[in-house]
DNA sequence: ATATTTGCAAAGGCTTTGCAACCCC
DNA sequence: GGGGTTGCAAAGCCTTTGCAAATAT
């Protein structure tokens, strides 16, 4: 089985879920493709799973830190979160509407840890959003 | 008038659009308050605009960078942009929800347009979110 | 005076839900 | 075998759109 599948499953028995098909097949449709959009996630698994639990799948998904939400306009897109894939962050060219993900460097990290700690909080996850122009739209 | 209202009105002429009734109820609604969603900016105007007018307005105040749009969940809330208030950011609580708006360092600032340079791009604007535990509830 | 903007109402999408059938453990 | 899951279809929301009336310049 493949690797990153095992992890699935061991995710979702911890916490009491079972193994499912439609679950296999969705997390198997968002593994190293680009976000996708819930109608696309339905398309990449072929219509072998119904369009309402793709929507379950993905909510519970969520809630295990198993997907991450990103939203564009009024859409929304998902990719496996940073347990599946490396923790990274967007730039999103203006111009283009390409989606480049990027590595953070540890001093905004520590930047941001120290910024959250000022205002009171427990920083336990964060999430970096760059707007600009692409290198081949410059 | 309201010194942010002769603002407005300076950013929606120098684009050609015109000062309406509507525009100005919306961004006043809008101007010192929490983010708010579609159906709460038309609960704050009393309903004197019409639910599909509070769409285009907010269309068109986000085009024109007069608005920031906050993706929650599936929803999304509006608030006013770095133009009419300060530039900041926002930190979530995972356990009760509330949202704390705080600066950023210089450092962050300087480290991300470094790391978006060195994928190519020419950041023209960012994001940042955390995700924690507030003073309250650790 | 006229081009823009709005309200209304209807259409269009997307998301959620109830329930019986089905599948995982 | 039984409780958790899924598919189907319908219901519910939210968002968009067309068009005539109202409004801003």
């Amino acid at each position: 089985m493949h690797k990153s599948l095992e992890s699935l499953a061991a995710t979702l028995k911890s916490h009491g879920y079972s193994v499912t098909k439609s679950r296999k097949a969705v997390f198997i449709a968002l593994l190293g493709r680009e976000p996708q959009s819930i109608g696309e996630v339905t398309k990449t698994v072929g219509n072998t799973v119904d369009r309402a639990s793709v929507y379950r799948v993905l909510a519970l998904f969520e809630s295990l830190d198993i997907v991450e939400r990103l939203p564009i306009g009024w859409k929304h897109k998902f990719e496996l979160s940073d347990t599946f894939s490396e923790h990274h962050h967007h730039a999103t060219c203006i111009r283009c509407g390409k989606i480049v993900p990027f590595e953070e460097s540890d001093v905004i990290k520590r930047e941001l840890k120290k910024q959250a700690e000022a205002i009171g909080f427990l920083e336990t996850n964060h999430q970096l959003e760059v707007r600009g122009i692409c290198g081949a739209c410059r």
